[in-house]
DNA sequence: CAGTCGACGGTG
DNA sequence: ACCGTCGACTGT
């Protein structure tokens, strides 16, 4: 080979599950221009061609030359990884223990992880022309309501982008009639960065903080420029929002960009529109509900410094933003920040590594902050902020328990919850129903032989989904069409068991005929924009009864309902997961803050048979603070996190003897300070037809975590069970129950 | 003896 | 993860 004289060879990441980097040459024509690090590279592996990342440029190798594979190509979008990011990232695969290249295979957007390359053109924007009378607007105005209230937004904003709009509730008919009637027109946006430093604030819409509130802002602005983590406990309605945004000032004036993170489902429009409306800067979106071009989109305008705001769920971590100077993680409780199959990272933990590695300032903000946070805020590792005033009048709902052992029950609802539902509606207020359970039902079995229909590779009973005419297992999304006979005994005695939302929303209509019921759960808003039509409704009180899972209990504000049922909450009060109460409260407290704003008192009525339990009653009489502190002092005489540090090794294979073998090996070795649970079968023994087994490692410092599970993973690489099963190590799991 | 399936090992 | 190989098993 006439150009190994050049002698330049890369390491580089890819996209497999291995914790280590390969080497390649790299052929004289592709070095100019000169490799940069962070590039993306097409490579041989195997037999295949892969996206690899390269992470190092040497002009020696320790493998010998010929045995090198070559370079094939250069991914020439001019897009690469920084420095910053690089290290950032590398970061990330040290403390979760995850492979490099997975890693940095989902700190890339879907369409740049693939070896054929997407054309990049900028999504339009969207602008008011100037010619519009007053006289045709006021008449336009008048006829189509929700035209001009879409009119308005975008004659308030210079150039604004479809998914903005879509985010913000509206929809593309309403967008083409305007279009239609030239009162609005799209144009091609422009690659530039530009600042927004002189222009960015709307002094106009500003609010007057509290003292409270005025505390926090002065706080976090004096310690801008330098990493600092405030930890922003908050009751509901206490103005969090409005202090994210005067610490957004700042920054903003500065030019630097700040990212927000937000659960999975907590961006609503309104949040969208206060940032909108306060900021008169460009802002992009990162979130489930756009294509992987629109986040492609997001991703480069980061990049670029066209975008001053990125709001995004989880991976919005990973945006390349060039000039970061804040960070703001909302709702910083909430699991859907947590990623929970193949690399399981904690997008808040992580936000704090890159605070810390920019050394910019972190704002945490929740109304029931997470244990982890709350320890740290209570031993001063983070700045501990407390917001306990509402603004207004607005009081928080009252939490009562109703016993369910002493009442009769009407398709899960006690006559005391009912008698609150009819009075409820008799005032015009609407009500929201809790039942964390979708389907019809959980279960179907035969009214003779008592036969369960149950899921053959998880073994776990199927639920039924009625409107589909479908069972679903919701471990495994396996579907089987509903038996007209028990294929037992054969009778046709087949019964739904239990009930769930669908059911639920069925019996209520039936029980409440005079009122319009929805529901609201991951079936009936699977399509795109549904989540907020639905939402749209509510607040046009087009409803009165709404039913729910979990995703209404997140970020979502319903000024009309001043009742809130939760239909069943025994299951977190007797569950072995530890955290299982914890997360109780912080539904119970997320939906007394929901209930009643302003000048409607709100309740929260919880069924339970097991009224005088004392973590129900500390909850409901003392508050969550209290709460918290009572179960803080538990976890520490447990030695449980955060007064413990865990790691969850999962193994899973097709017999379930090699699993626990190979737990059971790892479980031998001697690691200092560490102590091993296990293993055991995950809660889940079998699911998808393959046998699972669990680890838990527990140490009394991260620093010992991490040398331990360092250590366990270079012995399992000569383990004779390795071969034999998949698995997988969690560093800090949350979720022990598969 | 061709064809199918699953376990296993290697990837620079 | 993915791909190729090899041995076991099936059917003719």
């Amino acid at each position: 080979m006439a150009d190994l004289a050049n002698n330049t060879y890369v390491q580089v990441a890819i996209p497999v599950p291995m914790r280590q980097l390969f080497t390649y040459r790299v052929p004289t024509e592709l070095t100019t221009p000169a490799l940069r690090l962070g590039e993306r590279v097409i490579v041989p592996f195997g037999a295949r061609h892969v996206v690899a990342i390269v992470l190092s440029i040497d002009s020696h190798s320790e493998y010998a030359a010929e045995k090198l594979k070559s370079i094939l190509s250069r991914v020439n979008d001019n897009f690469h990884f920084s420095p910053e990011l690089i290290d950032f990232i590398r970061r990330c695969s040290e403390y979760y223990h995850h492979p490099i290249g997975d890693v940095f295979q989902q700190a890339l957007p879907v369409l740049l992880r693939q070896i054929k390359q997407p054309s990049i053109d900028l999504p339009p924007v969207w602008k008011a022309s100037d010619n519009i009378t007053t006289a045709e607007q006021a008449a336009s105005a008048k006829r189509s309501p929700k035209q001009a209230e879409l009119l308005a937004i975008i004659q308030q904003r210079d150039g604004i982008t479809w998914s903005e709009l879509l985010t913000l509730g509206f929809n593309k008919s309403q967008l083409k009639a305007l279009e239609k009637k030239a009162f609005i027109y799209s144009q091609a946006s422009e690659v530039s960065r530009f600042s927004w430093q002189n222009h960015y604030l709307q002094h106009s819409n500003r609010l007057s903080l509290s003292p409270e509130q005025a505390l926090i802002v002065a706080t976090v602005k004096e310690l801008a420029n330098q990493f600092a983590c405030h930890l922003i406990d908050g009751v509901t309605g206490s103005g969090k929002t409005e202090v994210y945004l005067q610490a957004m000032e700042q920054a903003l004036a500065q030019d630097q960009q700040v990212l927000v993170l937000v659960p999975e489902i907590g961006l609503t429009p309104q949040t969208l529109s206060r940032f909108e409306q306060r900021f008169h800067v460009p802002i992009s979106l990162h979130h489930s509900g756009l294509n992987d071009k629109e986040r492609l989109q997001t991703w480069l305008a980061a990049q670029r410094g066209s975008a001053a705001i990125i709001i995004g769920t989880r991976s919005a971590v990973f945006s390349p933003l060039t000039n970061l100077g804040l960070i703001i993680v909302d709702e910083e409780h909430d699991a859907s920040f947590k990623q929970q199959d193949s690399f399981r990272y904690h997008a808040r933990d992580m936000a704090i590594l890159r605070a810390r590695q920019l050394n910019i300032p972190i704002l945490l903000g929740s109304a029931t902050p997470s244990f982890e946070s709350l320890h740290n805020g209570r031993v001063g590792k983070y700045h501990y902020h407390q917001l306990r005033k509402r603004a207004g009048n607005a009081t928080m709902a009252k939490i009562s328990v109703i016993d369910i052992a002493q009442q009769q029950m009407q398709y899960g609802l006690s006559g005391t919850l009912k008698h609150a539902i009819v009075s409820t509606l008799a005032r015009g207020e609407q009500a929201l129903i809790f039942l964390n359970r979708r389907g019809y039902a959980p279960a179907i079995n035969c009214q003779e032989c008592h036969w369960l229909a149950d899921c053959q590779r998880c073994n776990k009973p199927y639920t039924l989904h009625q409107s589909q005419g479908l069972l679903i297992c919701h471990h495994c999304a396996s579907q089987k069409r509903i038996p007209a006979q028990c294929p037992s005994c054969g009778s046709v005695r087949i019964k739904p068991l239990g009930q769930g939302t669908e059911q639920l929303e069925e019996k209520i209509s039936e029980l409440f005929p005079d009122y319009s019921t929805v529901r609201i759960d991951r079936d009936s808003t699977r399509k795109k924009g549904a989540l907020a039509k639905l939402l749209t409704q509510i607040n046009n009180k087009e409803h009165q009864l709404l039913i729910g899972t979990q995703m209404l209990a997140k970020g979502h504000h319903f000024p009309n309902v001043t009742l809130v049922a939760i239909l069943d909450v025994d299951g977190a009060l007797f569950s072995y997961d530890f955290r299982a109460a914890e997360h109780m409260a912080q539904l119970l407290v997320q939906v007394s803050g929901r209930a009643g704003r302003a000048s409607k008192p709100g309740k929260v009525l919880v069924q339970t048979r097991f009224p005088e339990h004392p973590l129900l009653q500390d909850l409901v009489n003392n508050g969550y603070q209290h709460f918290a502190t009572q179960a803080l002092n538990e976890r520490q005489q447990a030695l449980l996190p955060p007064f413990s540090f865990q790691a969850l090794f999962r193994a899973e294979a097709n017999y379930p003897s090699y699993p626990e073998k190979f737990l059971r090996s790892l479980a031998e070795t001697q690691c200092l300070g560490c102590q091993f649970a296990g293993p055991v079968p995950a809660a889940m023994e079998k699911k998808a037809g393959k046998y699972r087994f669990h680890l838990i490692l527990q140490a009394k410092s991260r620093k010992q975590l991490h040398q331990a599970v360092f250590q366990l993973i270079h012995t399992s690489t000569n383990n004779e069970w390795q071969s034999k099963v998949r698995w997988s190590v969690d560093i800090d799991p949350i979720d022990l129950t598969w």
